[in-house]
DNA sequence: CGGAATAATACAAACGTTTGTACAAACTTT
DNA sequence: AAAGTTTGTACAAACGTTTGTATTATTCCG
C-alpha cells in the first residue's frame, strides 16, 4: 500500500506537505497541491482511514442502531440517513439491537470503541430509559434520536406526529360508523406509542363517545400478542380497532375473522406503519403510514448541522378496504 | 480515555506486558494477568480499537454489501450472518449498492479503506463480472460470496440448489395440471437466475412439454417488469408462469387479473423468495422459499473457518393458493 | 536595501496499540 | 556450581496519519 511518505519521497517534500495538500488545506500552494494530487493518483494512493481515524480521534463511520434491519420502517429509515450521510462523505455502521437492552448497550460500545463520527438512533422496546445512552455516548458524540425517542437526552430528534396521526385514524374510523373502538396501544415506554393512544383518546373525546380504558390493549407489537389482544376486544364489544402497529392490526384481523367477523362490515381496522402487506392483502389493510425514508434523511441531515431541535415528520392516513364501510374511497 | 499506558503506570509495568496481558497472550505470570484485568477493571479501561486495528493492519469489522437492506432475503442473510459474526467478537458494516456497479465499487472501496477483516456480499444486478471485486479487495481480504455469485472469483460460495429448486417449483405447475409454462426468468448475469432458468427448463423437458423459447422473459424483477411480462406471456397463450422473483411474480398476478382470468383456476404462478407478503395476500402465493438466515449463517461461518468451498442451502417449496388448482393441498 | 510581514514547507511529536528482540531472573541439568 | 533452559518483562520500533511549531523562502513597504 502507498502512503503519504512514498508520495513525498517521490516528491522531494514532506509527509506533513502531502497531507495538507490531499487534505485542501490553504497552506500549501496551488502548485505543490497540484503536483501532489497528481502523484498521488499515478501511485494510486488511497488515504488509511484507520490510520487517519487514530490521529483524529473519530471516524467517518456514522453508527445507525435500530431494533429490527427487517422491519420495512428501519431499513427505509436506513436508505434515507445513507442517502444524506454517503453524499457527505460518511459511511454507515448498522446495528440490529433485537429488542434487547443489553444488546443496545452493546451496540453503544461497538459504535463508541470505533469511534464513531456520530449515533443514529431508535431505541429497543427493552430500554426504558436513556440512561445507558449518554453514559457510553458521553458527550463527545453527537447523538441523533428517532421515531422512538426519549425526550430527557439532549440532542436532536426526529419523530412523527403520532397523536395527530392516530387522532385522524380514529376519527376516520368514527367517520365510517364504528362506535366502539378499541386501540392495540403497543409499549408505553416509548414515547411514540403514549403519544398515539393519546391521539386515539383525544378523537373518541372530540367525537363524542366514551373512553373506556378496557378497551385498551397494551404491549401489543407482533402478530400473536395483536390476535390475542383482537379476540378480547371483540369479546369486550368491539366493532373497530387503532392499532399502533401493522402487524399487530393483522393478528387482530385473523382473531376477527375466527369469530366469523366480516371486515370491514361487521368489524373495521387501522393499522400504523403502512408496511408493504397491507396493500396486498385482502382486504387490503388501511394503515397510518410513517415517513420513514424522509425520517432517515432528516436525522441524517440533524447529525451534519449539530442541531439540537426536533424535527417532526407528518404521517398520512392510508384508507383501504379493511375500514372503509362506507365504500365511496379506497387507496392503493 | 484510559490507556494500556495508564494501567502500566499504576501497575509498575511496561504497556506491553499489559497489551500482552489483555490479549491472553502465554507470555504473561497468570498472578500479572490477574492483576493488569482487575486494574483495567477498576479504571474502566476499553481497547481504543482504532488504535489496535491500525497497529494490526486489520479491524474486527466484517463488511457486508447487498444490494437492498429493505428486501426481505438480504435482511435475513444480514441478520443470520450477524448472529454468527457478532458471537465471534466482530462487527458487521453494511452497504447498499441499490444494484449499481458504482455503488458497488464503493462500497468495495469503503470497506477496504477500513481495513475490514472481511467481505460478505452478493453482487449487483449492475456487475457484468466480478473483476471490480479482486481488483479492490486484492488478495488480502477474504471474501465470501452468498447467492449472487461470480464462480469465476476464488473464496468462499454459499448459494441456493436454484436449479433444483426451479426445477421443483415448475414440476409442481406441470402436476396441477398446467401445460403452458412460462418463466419471468431475471438477469442472466447473475448465475443464480440462469441455474433456476435451467431447472425451469428441465422440468419442462421431463414432463415432455416443448421448451418455448418464446415463453422466457428476461430482465424481470420488479413488480413493474413482471406485469409487462405477465400481459405479453398472457398474449402468447400462457396458462402458468415460473417467477424468478416475487415482485415480478406480483406483477404478473397483476396482469392476469388485468385480462380477466381466475387464481388459480385459469392461471398459475409461483414465485421466489417467499416474501412476507406472499403468504397474506389473497389468493396466497406459492413461493419458492430461499434460507436466508441460514445463508447468512453459513457465509459468516464459512468467512471465520477460512475454507474456499461452496456450500448448498437447499430451497423450499411453499405451495399456497396461487398454483393449487387440484384443491388438496395448501401450505401456510 | 534592510527589516518586517507573510507564505510555504520542514520537523517532530503524537494518537494507542502490538510485537520482535533483548534482557534478567528463576529454574533445570550434569 | 557452572552452563543451559525456561519464564517473565522491559525496550523500542513500528502502523500512517495529522498538526503545532520551527524554519526557510518570498514579498512588501518605507
Amino acid at each position: 500500500m502507498v502512503t503519504i511518505s512514498d508520495i513525498a519521497a517521490a516528491l522531494g517534500v514532506t509527509p506533513s506537505t502531502v497531507s495538507r495538500a490531499l487534505s485542501g488545506s490553504p497552506r500549501v500552494k496551488e502548485e505543490t497541491r497540484l503536483a501532489v494530487e497528481k502523484m498521488a493518483a499515478e501511485m494510486g494512493y488511497e488515504r488509511n482511514i484507520v490510520a487517519s481515524n487514530l490521529r483524529k480521534g473519530r471516524s467517518d463511520i456514522v453508527g445507525i442502531i435500530v431494533p429490527r434491519i427487517h422491519r420495512n420502517f428501519f431499513s427505509n429509515v436506513i436508505g434515507g440517513a445513507e442517502s444524506i450521510l454517503e453524499a457527505a462523505g460518511y459511511c454507515v455502521l448498522i446495528c440490529q439491537t433485537h429488542e434487547r437492552f443489553d444488546a443496545e448497550v452493546k451496540a453503544l460500545r461497538t459504535l463508541r470503541n470505533n469511534q464513531v463520527a456520530g449515533v443514529l438512533m431508535s431505541h429497543a422496546i427493552g430500554s426504558e430509559n436513556g440512561d445507558h445512552i449518554r453514559e457510553v455516548l458521553g458527550d463527545r458524540i453527537p447523538l441523533v434520536q428517532f421515531d422512538r425517542v426519549f425526550s430527557e437526552l439532549s440532542g436532536a430528534k426526529v419523530v412523527s406526529n403520532n397523536f395527530e396521526g392516530a387522532y385522524a385514524a380514529t376519527k376516520h374510523l368514527v367517520e365510517q360508523g364504528y362506535r366502539r373502538i378499541g386501540t392495540l396501544a403497543g409499549y408505553m415506554n416509548s414515547e411514540a406509542y403514549a403519544a398515539r393512544l393519546e391521539g386515539y383518546r383525544q378523537a373518541l373525546r372530540d367525537s363524542g363517545l366514551p373512553v373506556d380504558e378496557s378497551l385498551v390493549h397494551y404491549d401489543t407489537i407482533v402478530r400473536e400478542t395483536g390476535f390475542e389482544a383482537g379476540l378480547k376486544a371483540i369479546a369486550a364489544g368491539c366493532d373497530a380497532l387503532y392499532s399502533a402497529g401493522d402487524f399487530s392490526a393483522l393478528g387482530a384481523i385473523g382473531a376477527a375473522r375466527s369469530r366469523g367477523l366480516r371486515i370491514p362490515e361487521d368489524f373495521g381496522i387501522v393499522g400504523t406503519a403502512n408496511e408493504a402487506f397491507t396493500a396486498l392483502m385482502t382486504p387490503s389493510m388501511s394503515s397510518l403510514a410513517l415517513n420513514p425514508f424522509e425520517m432517515g434523511r432528516q436525522a441524517a441531515q440533524a447529525f451534519l448541522a449539530g442541531e439540537e431541535g426536533t424535527v417532526v415528520v407528518p404521517m398520512e392516513l392510508k384508507v383501504r378496504d379493511s375500514s372503509s364501510r362506507n365504500k365511496q374511497q379506497s387507496q392503493p
